[in-house]
DNA sequence: GGCATTTTGATAACAAGTTATATAACTTGT
DNA sequence: ACAAGTTATATAACTTGTTATCAAAATGCC
């Protein structure tokens, strides 16, 4: 048995254990998401998706800052469901630099039906492998890191399909 | 002000959430530990570094076991580390296949310089950003990321370095 | 009205993660 | 001892994040 060393090294490497916890997390609630909606999409696009569903059309600047990421980044996600049919953009009026984003109408239907499926059993899924945590924030990580390669979160997902 | 998704939905999103947290202090991590030691290497190199320190030369697939990534990955991160110097390979003499990683002489004195600097300042400047969360690990990341906001961890440092 | 500055978003280049696959070396079973 | 299977690593291709830079549009100041 080798031992974990970002785990090990505790504050000093705690960027790195977030990201990697984060990115399988990610990589399975696309999995999750995926099962239901047949998009070829990230887990980082739903943010996105889900932004534009709340608050209507907006700039590529609004997103930015509703998800946190670089601008170029968010281009390119905007691009790739552009890409999908699930948003497109059209100038803004008032102001010939941004172009305002929209979901389109299919775009529409494909986010309310997430929300009434998908994501609401991703988000029961990390509520359950979170379930227990208590602690310090290194001590949680640690829990749900445990608690994910006890149960992964498909597996959780089905337990609650199953029992519900 | 625009509503940060990532942040408001949740479970739903906690990949993405641990993801940009986690680049966030990997980001800064680098930052700090380039100004003590000029090498052009981000922070996910850390662990890798300290691996070979702790536990002296190995194949690529230890190290992967070791901080948790995928194999190509890992051997991305040697090469880079090669090519700066930084460590050395040569074959296994019991196993053909595999090529033992060690830290070159120069890698060592890197090392082993950084844990007696930069590493430990790191370490302080996160877990004194991290020293007041409490509660549930929704609630803590925010904690996190409000600590971080209201003061960066590279602060945290020359705070730490100047009341010493 | 027109020039300087700022803002918006597109694009290019790079970094670091992934999966899939190929190749070489080792192991095993007969 | 050799064929078949397994294991270790390298490599290719792709994704998604970043920073830096550019062009176009808006703003502001005389």
């Amino acid at each position: 048995m080798v031992e974990d060393v970002v785990k090990a090294l505790g504050y000093m490497t705690l960027g790195s254990r977030l990201k990697r916890l984060g990115e399988r997390l990610q990589a399975d609630t696309r999995e999750i998401v995926g099962g239901f909606e047949d998009m070829d999409v990230s887990a980082g696009h739903n943010p996105v998706l889900v932004s534009l569903y709340r608050t209507g059309p907006c700039s590529i600047g609004t997103l930015t800052k509703a998800v946190g990421q670089s601008q170029p980044g968010v281009t390119r996600m905007v691009n790739r469901l552009k890409q999908i049919g699930l948003v497109d953009h059209q100038k803004d009026p008032g102001d010939g630099r941004v172009s305002l984003i929209a979901l389109t109408e299919r775009g529409t239907r494909v986010v309310s039906r997430l929300m009434e499926t998908a994501y609401p059993l991703v988000e029961q899924a990390v509520a359950d492998a979170c379930a227990d945590l208590s602690g310090p924030l290194l001590d949680q990580l640690t829990q749900l890191e445990n608690a994910l390669a006890d149960r992964s979160l498909q597996r959780r997902v089905r337990i609650r399909v199953k029992t519900r």
